[in-house]
DNA sequence: CTGAAAGCGCTAACAG
DNA sequence: CTGTTAGCGCTTTCAG
């Protein structure tokens, strides 16, 4: 594999012109300049990589280490980082953790081993620790679900206070008996989700009865499972709050097993803006997430922070929106 | 950060030792091993990947590239690679074409000038180039669409005869002008799921009217345009051949806005089963492809091909398989 | 079993 | 504007 050595020989200049001619710096002949370009060409010259990188000690690499890669929830936002990165010239890889706190811990490692430029990280949850990355001083983002040590910037959703929008919908809509199905304790997002939930109830005076409230992994089956149990139960609630699309699949799922009217019989409101949602029938309500720009906002204030490291760390809160579609009206 | 020598240092011993010792390597007395590892510990030690790998001159990652990674299949597939490759300490990472070429060719180029240790790939269609890889050596696995050169190991699924089979059975189940609505022309699963679908005609004595086929990027907005021209065209088809889940998510749409019944007044086959597929109603039938079975597969081969890079190369042709359910059904 | 020393490919001082 | 040279942090001969 030709070396930056070879192309200045077949240019017949040194190493260190050929390195200047081949990073565009401007103080090189023209004439020099493509010379090695052409050299460069001819021997299909492709930079080594770790070289560069142990040389210049940095890299355009930036890790973002996601929950769930099946989850569009999560590709939207993978999306949003790849778009700012890739107009600056970064690279972005894509790391799957699929909610599991050592392979987040692995990833988190394998970044760090890189010496990628920054992190963007959905936190699997409480048990999230970032102290390797804060002694280093590693830029880092945390997206969808706050990290308990402010030392990064964070990107957000007010989930506590849609839940609490479409709790009080449902209300509206006139379910009697509102039950929510939630994501593992220890989860940010599920516990605002749940928390927000409750808001509602209480701010309507109603009763919050555990009775209605189910968790399970952030899984269809899981929550496929937490349903039939919930719907089996003596006091079957009307409607039910779901606290993303993944679970919803397993709600609907659960709901055509019993035989339940969508809408009808149980209203649902579900997190996330599925690309399917309109395609059940009645279409589902949901609470809209703008994945696309937590991502875009991440990647921004990832570099912002790796251009300048003593810049103040942030936390972006931006705002969902309850979409109501024909699953939670009678 | 510290480096291999501050650990040598703490540990009083030199670098290579620590460098063993870090390694695994049996030829170091234990009781320096034990303190070297503790020093490492107390420093919170960190290898430099970049220096590794530019002393190895080989790293232990694997690029994934995929065409898109919103679509579930491309994930399942994403997953299969990743639990392979996790198995042995290699890690992934992926990187999203989003059906570019001019994206897969920088992405290319970074997993080169990364000196990654093989590559997965689907790719875009015909335009991707992949003598670069070929030229270097760099073990390559094609999935989901075939490479014109031979010089790479691919696995694929036999998905013009899963066309084949689903158009077969739309016939069977009544339906008499089915149509197609398939991906742009040189991607090969476009092509050859409209080429099965041709053979299912043909084979039925049937016209292959080019009225009832439309094209349109695998995306459900496209879809859901060329759905809806289609069905206002004069001889509007009575079934649908979808070549993929997201193509379908816009071709039901179109069903929708035109106020046609799923099923009876319209049969769809759609290929993918999405974690969505039996939540719209009628239930969708689908083709249903094992794409995490081929992930795993391409690792297991890109794996084989590193340890050994004399292995002829392979292709491997998994099956698909029909899944009839209510939408295919009058 | 351990240490000294070389060198992977590149970039950045520093001279000229 | 160009060349020489040092060295990034690591692994791996090669001696001892």
């Amino acid at each position: 594999m030709a070396t930056i050595n070879d192309v200045a020989i077949k240019a017949g200049v040194s190493t260190a012109t050929a390195s200047r001619a081949l990073n565009g710096k401007s103080t090189v002949d023209p004439a020099l300049a493509a010379r090695v370009l052409s050299a460069a060409a001819e021997l299909g010259y492709q930079p080594n990589g770790p070289a560069r990188n142990l040389r210049r000690q940095e890299t355009a690499v930036l890790a973002l280490i996601i929950s769930d890669v099946e989850n569009p929830f999560f590709t939207s936002i993978a999306r949003g980082v790849e778009d700012v990165a890739q107009a600056v010239g970064y690279s972005v890889v894509l790391c799957n953790s699929d909610e599991s706190p050592e392979k987040e811990r692995r990833y988190i490692d394998v970044a760090i081993q890189e010496r990628v430029a920054g992190i963007v990280l959905s936190p699997t949850g409480t048990a999230t620790n970032v102290d390797l990355l804060t002694a280093r001083r590693t830029p880092l983002v945390a997206v969808d679900r706050a990290l308990p040590s402010a030392e990064a910037d964070m990107v957000l959703v007010d989930t506590r206070s849609a839940a609490k929008q479409a709790t009080t919908h449902l209300i509206t809509q006139g379910y009697e008996r509102i039950g929510c199905v939630t994501g593992p304790a220890g989860i940010p997002t599920a516990d605002d989700r749940l928390a927000g939930y409750k808001d509602a109830l209480r701010a309507a005076k109603r009763r919050t009865p555990a009775k209605l409230v189910r968790r399970s992994e952030y899984r269809s089956d899981g929550a496929y499972e937490a349903t039939i149990d919930l719907l089996n139960s003596p006091d079957r609630p009307d409607a039910l709050l779901v606290a993303n699309s993944t679970m919803a699949i397993g709600v609907l799922e659960a709901l055509s097993t019993l035989d339940l009217r969508l809408g009808k019989d149980m209203g649902v409101v579900a997190f996330d803006d599925a690309p399917w949602a309109q395609l059940v029938d009645p279409p589902l309500s949901v609470v809209s997430q703008p994945a696309y720009d937590i991502g875009k906002a991440a990647a921004q204030l990832l570099l912002a922070r790796i251009a300048n490291s003593s810049l103040a760390y942030t936390t972006t809160t931006l705002s969902a929106t309850l979409i109501t579609r024909g699953s939670s009206t009678r």
